[in-house]
DNA sequence: GGCGGCAATGATATGATATAACAATATCAA
DNA sequence: TTGATATTGTTATATCATATCATTGCCGCC
């Protein structure tokens, strides 16, 4: 769970990135798989901010310190990550970012704001049992699904 | 509205193609826009099947009958057709669409196979009103939304 | 400790998707 | 006809993502 239920407003964001690294070491310990140094960083990067950031972009920030840091190296990180259940990819943006809800099973749920970038993961009952109704009307049996809400955050509503 | 309420079964399709292209000439008189013959090329090509198609698939049958075809000359084309409604573009896939529900303002819900690839577009009120309630909820006011279901059609699923 | 197998990373190249910028042409109303 | 605007042509480049093979690091086993 996410320390702050509203990351659009002002926060002590240090804690956001050390509660997600240390539920990714302790997801990753669980699950017997490696957090390398590589993964560790590259999810520090995409915590820095509750903006989805591309891959090329975390390519830049990466390279200041890893002089090695190629295409193949980011992509490789933002695999794992996904199939670990910590980061989510915002497809209409191609961008990343941090797992809200690591640990349990869920497909993302975003909004997105169009003034200040800022994209919320929420996972609301409501939204998931309507869309397997509206499939289930239609015969279909759903097995992942895409959410991406763009609009105005709380914040941004009030300038 | 489309001609079969489940484009995965068959069904003949030409009436897909055919009320599509005559419902694009009709949308286009009435907004005084030009269907000019590369825009209305590409939106048939598009509709020749259910299934959403890549920018540079759509280019490489365009360029068997228009030899100066360049990716902008499709991408035009795509801007053209998603500005007036008549498109999609699936983001999961990077791909595109024809429009089921022309004419309605609506943003897009896609039941997507993964087994045959077709796309369904539905427009369901249950699905609209859930994200909406959901979106309030975090004070959040939607200005549009990406929402794309992937899973097994009832056809495939009989498989 | 040394060996062998596998996971992770390095390195190079290329594929796939999308847009910028400017020139040439077509359309259409005045 | 002519000028304004929309459309298309053309070239180049930006952006996003993966394939392939070599090298290195990790770890259990002898
Ligand atoms: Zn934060
Ligand atoms: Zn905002
Ligand atoms: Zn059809
Ligand atoms: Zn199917």
């Amino acid at each position: 769970m996410p320390l702050t239920d509203s990351p659009a407003k002002p926060h002590d964001h240090s804690l956001c990135i050390e509660d997600a690294l240390g539920q990714a070491r302790l997801i990753c310990e669980q699950r017997n798989v490696r957090l390398t140094a590589i993964r560790e960083q590259v999810l520090g990067l995409i915590w820095q901010s509750h903006k989805p950031i591309g891959a090329y972009d975390l390519l830049e920030q990466l390279a200041k310190t890893h002089h090695a840091a190629k295409p193949p190296t980011i992509y490789r990180a933002l695999e794992f990550l996904q199939d670990n259940g910590l980061i989510h990819k915002i497809e209409s943006q191609n961008a990343f970012l941090g797992c809200a809800h690591v640990g349990g099973h869920h497909h993302g749920q975003f909004l997105i704001c169009t003034i200040c970038g800022t994209a919320q993961e929420i996972d609301e009952k409501i939204v998931s049992s309507a869309l397997e109704n509206a499939s289930q009307a239609h015969g279909f049996r759903i097995q992942s699904f895409v959410i991406e809400i763009k609009g105005l955050c709380a914040t941004c509503q009030d300038l």
